[in-house]
DNA sequence: CTCAATTTGTTCGTATGTATG
DNA sequence: ACATACATACGAACAAATTGA
């Protein structure tokens, strides 16, 4: 309850490129989120809301109704705006930190491919590995109960792909390669960024434009150190986390 | 490589409540990343781009010098747009996945203290641990290079904190409690999730209203199983990077 | 029950931003 | 550069519903 916000939604603008209800929409979603109004609470009013953010009331109006829209509020006159339900997330994805539990979420999703007429670039780090003669470019959604949380962008090369083409073009790519029982890795590694959704992620992931997001690189190198997958999988931010074990001396 | 005939990007601003200019830009930023259009290219017409977004000759216009604006693109009259540079940050924070680095990592840093009127509520897992008795609870803004990079908020175990007051109010309690040699810890554990930057957040750490944000929730406990520690630690998402060996046979 | 305070709902005029052709 | 249209945003005033003294 702690508005201590001075300059408000008004000197940020500039920065953001988006309409302003837009904005305010995005930090009443967020205290909702983290209960700072719990389900049934009646939040701020109109003009509490108009001093803290520095807008008009047709402003804050506007941004309600999204959320009204979303079905996170509801506004009755004469008596105040509730909450109705939180934007809802307890269905976190956990991303892996490990190779078998990263194979374990993913073997059993479905991608759905996604035609691109131009492959992306590859560029590899020198310090990943060399790159292979050629290479073979997918993009894919993922899918969990129906719904995308993933975008991902792969490079796998060539020889790789042709032992199994038909597997490569139904299957998300990584289980296919971890059952190949022949072939040696010697190295897959993964950085993990954040990001803003840009226009393509936002629609193929139903986010809205600049939602945060989690950007995975994953390069797995053969024995000769030859890079043979490189990934980028683009992650909805609201439905990640990331468990780490920083010292365990229970077990 | 987007849906380049016939939509463009005309369709898609009722889902994307973003200006059209904004929207455009964003697609020009990530090609530009992907190296779709490398240093130094000279990238599409603003024919091309009116047709393939299906925008007016002004709007594509308006994306670019935003673009310019970035130090992205640079127009020249009579020769076309080309690229500067890539939108990368090169300036990683390397968020840690273990203990002994996470101290490495932070064990130099000098909060800034922030006073707190109300102590944030504690709540805790009954799987994380038991609560002791009393917390003591601090508010620090961490910095780097004299830029703020995090915000962090911390209850600390009272019958710790009493162990020496000073050090506590002063330094990063995971630093001074890893000195404590008699302190036994059982299990430390993290969690990372993804969000965007409140008011409150994106003023202390300088950034944006609603920029993406790493939140990282750090507990410990003793080995009775009592909760010492319990961290709320709120990462500028530019800045951060986490780097995870899925395999790693090279050593 | 009435009155006043509170709170949302509505409207007007104006200004600026966005987008087209 | 111009004419046009629509979206966004402001401030202010007023209307309508609700609440409690």
């Amino acid at each position: 309850m702690t508005n201590a916000g001075q300059t408000g939604i008004a000197s940020t603008y500039a920065e953001i490129r988006a309409p302003r209800y837009v904005q305010v929409a995005s930090t009443l979603r967020r205290r909702i989120r983290e209960g700072h109004w719990a389900v049934g609470d009646k939040i701020a009013t109109l003009e509490e809301l108009e001093n803290e953010f520095s807008v008009a009331r047709v402003t804050v109006r506007q941004a309600i109704e999204l959320l009204q829209e979303e079905g996170l509020l509801r506004s009755h006159q004469g008596k105040g705006t509730f909450v109705m339900r939180t934007p809802g997330n307890d269905r976190w994805l956990h991303l892996a930190t490990d190779w078998d539990s990263l194979i374990n979420l993913i073997s059993a999703n479905v991608p759905r491919f996604i035609d691109v007429d131009t492959a992306q670039e590859l560029q590899i780090d020198p310090k990943d590995g060399r790159p292979a003669d050629a290479y073979e470019f997918f993009r894919s959604v993922q899918l969990k109960r129906n719904e995308p949380y993933a975008l991902a962008s792969v490079h796998l090369a060539k020889h790789i792909y042709d032992r199994d083409p038909a597997a490569f073009r139904k299957r998300v790519a990584l289980a296919v390669i971890d059952e190949m029982d022949d072939l040696e890795i010697s190295r897959a590694h993964q950085t993990l960024r954040i990001g803003a959704a840009d226009v393509e992620t936002a629609l193929q992931l139903k986010i809205p434009l600049n939602a945060p997001t989690a950007e995975a690189h994953c390069i797995i190198t053969d024995v000769d150190g030859v890079v043979i997958y490189s990934g980028d999988i683009i992650y909805r931010g609201d439905q990640v986390k990331l468990d780490i074990e920083l010292i365990n001396r229970t077990s």
